[in-house]
DNA sequence: GCCAAAGAATTGTCAGACTTTTAAATGTCT
DNA sequence: AGACATTTAAAAGTCTGACAATTCTTTGGC
């Protein structure tokens, strides 16, 4: 593990690298102790505050975790499910917030992802889900929700739906596409009317799920993502006219 | 924005924090220019080197970008598609190594969302993605390519096949699905006849997709994972018999 | 044998200094 | 006046050295 001091990068960039290939090809796993910060300094031949810098970069991916102490040191860190999970979240939120993408492309890709979903949920679906996705759904039916509540209650019921899969690839994958739209989805007003619409096509996805029949769970997506398309689009229409 | 010095976490990962919740929240925008060093410091009542590892953990993620000189700075980093790519992949690939998922659980997600891409697909492919997908067929069926060369050809194929779905979302969420099966993929041995088998498949891909048949386009994925699953059980079964 | 205190290792934080880079401002020449 | 070279100031990058806080191990006393 070696570094280019007349590299014009940041030496704690470069050592932030060597180590996390070091730990993409496998010579560091979980678990692994680093050497102290004081050894690291002396290895790369730079100073402490630079390594802790480069260890700073890693322990920002949950690469690694630190402990103080005797016997202390930083650990190769088990990256979870859950903390790709979130770290997935809040980049796809930053990227779709971003670079203007519109309502329709990030919604054409949450949905097509979510139907890939369906086939295997009708199979898998387990009475957790169902319960889970029949609450959200009374939730959502609850008189004086704000919008945002509905709209939270809305990506819960859907993850429920994509949890039913019972695939944790897919279930973190999905996590970025259906929880990032959530900012976008918070635009919308949702009046009474369009609120009963989606909680009926919610209902008939739940039915269907709970029936294993998947190619009806996909037609009740399809409806729903037009449906909510539709939406925006009046809304944005709406809002275009005011101006 | 303040932090609490009394809170047992580190100092520079509250203020990460901190900055991080304004940029996601649109506090802070693209291109803002953050305070020196030094005025974030005073600010924060904490030490220089105590802002830059708070600023080097942002750095991690391309939440901002910094430039030296007079005027320079830490600036908001417009997260490109590019670079979320790139954070995407090193995170799928860390999370399937790390937490033995099995090759089955892999693949499923993976094809599953793959076919969700195939409609749209159909529907947008351009001659652009079908030389890509007719180049890495011929570049497959080269005598003396090695394995590994094999399954990034595979690779790139699938990827002109997401692409061709004109959704950059989508690209982005397959490219995790995709690319991190790369290690996993390597650890099998093509013989010739599974080369041929899979070549014929991608070419059947090609074929529907150039025909801009959904259905057809679906069906020979399914037939792909299929046979994938299938090798990849005989790999994992030859090796159990040996030890 | 058990509990408390001392010790050592290690990360977390600070203060201050120096180097390097960069762009703006200034000066100089044609 | 305009183009080019020089100066200057601001800012990140790096280093040194120190001290504080934490936590495990070992030792000592009862």
């Amino acid at each position: 593990m070696k570094i280019d001091p007349d590299n014009p990068a940041d030496l704690s960039a470069q050592i932030a690298t060597a180590i996390r290939d070091a730990i993409v090809s496998g010579a560091l796993i979980v678990g692994d102790r680093l050497p102290s910060e004081a050894e690291l300094a002396e290895q790369f031949a730079v100073s402490r505050p630079t390594v802790r810098e480069a260890l700073k970069r890693l322990a920002a991916q949950s690469l690694i975790r630190t402990q103080r102490g005797a016997f202390g040191g930083a650990f190769i860190n088990r990256l979870s499910y859950a903390d790709a999970h979130a770290q997935q979240i809040t980049t796809s939120t930053l990227l779709l917030g971003m670079n203007d993408t519109s309502f329709d492309t990030a919604c054409e890709a949450r949905f097509a992802m979510e139907r890939a979903c369906a086939m295997l949920s009708a199979t898998r679906r387990s009475p957790d889900h169902l319960a889970t996705m029949r609450a959200e759904i009374t939730r959502q039916g609850q008189p004086g929700l704000t919008d945002e509540s509905f709209c939270a209650s809305d990506v819960a019921f859907h993850r429920a739906l994509v949890d039913a899969a019972g695939n944790p690839v897919l279930s973190y994958q999905l996590a970025g596409a259906v929880e990032a739209m959530q900012p976008l989805m918070n635009m919308i007003t949702f009046s009474a009317r369009s609120r009963d619409a989606i909680i009926a096509l919610h209902a008939r996805i739940a039915d269907t799920t709970e029936g294993r029949d998947g190619p009806e769970i996909i037609a009740a997506l399809e409806e729903l993502e037009r449906y909510t398309r539709q939406l925006a689009q009046s809304v944005f229409d709406a809002r275009a006219a005011r101006t």
